[in-house]
DNA sequence: CGCTCCACCTGAACGC
DNA sequence: TGCGTTCAGGTGGAGC
């Protein structure tokens, strides 16, 4: 599913159900996801109290009183539910469950199993993999376009790839990152290194406007994403270009050229743009 | 080192 | 109905 407005999504989500809250009993029905969920991770995790939610990119963290932090990946297909008392059971893809002393029950589930549940250490985020190379967060006050413009600098690939790389700058993902750069009219396939600075600044505010954006949606619902109440994000019907390939290009309409939404394939994921909006 | 490709896994949608 | 193909919101290791 998720994309850093889903994922923020799913944290504020969780707030009311975890923050002050102590995880009781956890259950473990599949350890093998991307990556395995630590043989002991029941036992470090139940009558822990959970003192914050936060989110580094695409990741959720719990911070437990022990000190260590739950981190939660939800790859391309995974999602969470938070139920009441006794739930439903559980279905085929419901991975790890987390009860609490207020009798709320957290699921975890993802059918393809790119995410991961796993614990580290405060401190130790500076060495753990999947976040060490990690690039700035867009909605932090420091990320501007001075710093994008430093980042893309000597890189040949195009923008698009360099936007998709989580170590340039982190959170988007093939969604935002086709939105983003039709907003600001930029070619996908144009090299990164050679966006002047004037139009990265551009880029660097058009990616906070869509993030907010999206966040304030509750996220896009396209298959997978629900909020954790079982609602519908409902950012997919801001989507400009993504998903939209032969339709009108709304930038055009109003100038009427009416160019059509084309598709062209980058690193394997489709990419959707206006060959007469974006330059 | 920088960059591109591909595998990882399951399910849904589509064509025949 | 069934079967094969293609595609999907992410990540990171292999190979050039």
């Amino acid at each position: 599913m998720p994309e850093l407005p889903e994922v923020e999504t799913v944290r504020r989500g969780l707030l009311p159900a975890l923050e002050g809250a102590v995880i009781t009993d956890v259950v473990v029905r599949r350890r093998d996801m991307r990556r395995p969920v630590p043989e002991d991770f029941e036992k470090r995790v139940e009558g822990q109290r959970v003192l914050s939610l936060s989110r580094r990119s695409k990741y959720i963290l719990v911070l437990l009183e022990s000190g260590e932090q739950i981190i939660i990946h939800l790859g391309m297909s995974g999602r969470i539910r938070i139920f009441e008392g006794n739930p439903e059971e559980p279905d085929k893809h419901d991975h790890v469950e987390f009860i609490t002393d207020s009798r709320k029950c957290i699921r975890y589930g993802d059918p393809r199993r790119f995410g991961f549940v796993d614990l580290v250490k405060v401190g130790e985020e500076s060495i753990y993999p999947p976040l060490v190379k990690l690039g700035p967060e867009p909605l932090d006050e420091a990320f501007n376009g001075t710093m994008l413009f430093e980042r893309f600098k000597g890189k040949t690939t195009s923008m698009k790839a360099a936007l998709m790389d989580q170590r340039i700058i982190a959170g988007l993902g093939n969604i935002y990152v086709n939105e983003a750069l039709y907003r600001s009219a930029i070619l996908p396939t144009k090299k990164a290194g050679q966006l002047s600075l004037k139009k990265t600044k551009i880029l660097a505010e058009v990616i906070k406007d869509v993030l907010l954006e999206a966040i304030e949606a509750g996220g896009s619902s396209l298959k997978d994403h629900r909020q954790t109440d079982g609602e519908l994000g409902y950012f997919q019907h801001s989507f400009q270009v993504y998903g939209r390939e032969g339709e009108p290009c709304k930038l055009c309409e109003n100038n009427h050229k009416s160019s059509r939404v084309k598709r062209i394939v980058q690193q394997g994921r489709s990419t959707f743009y206006c060959s007469s909006c974006q330059r």
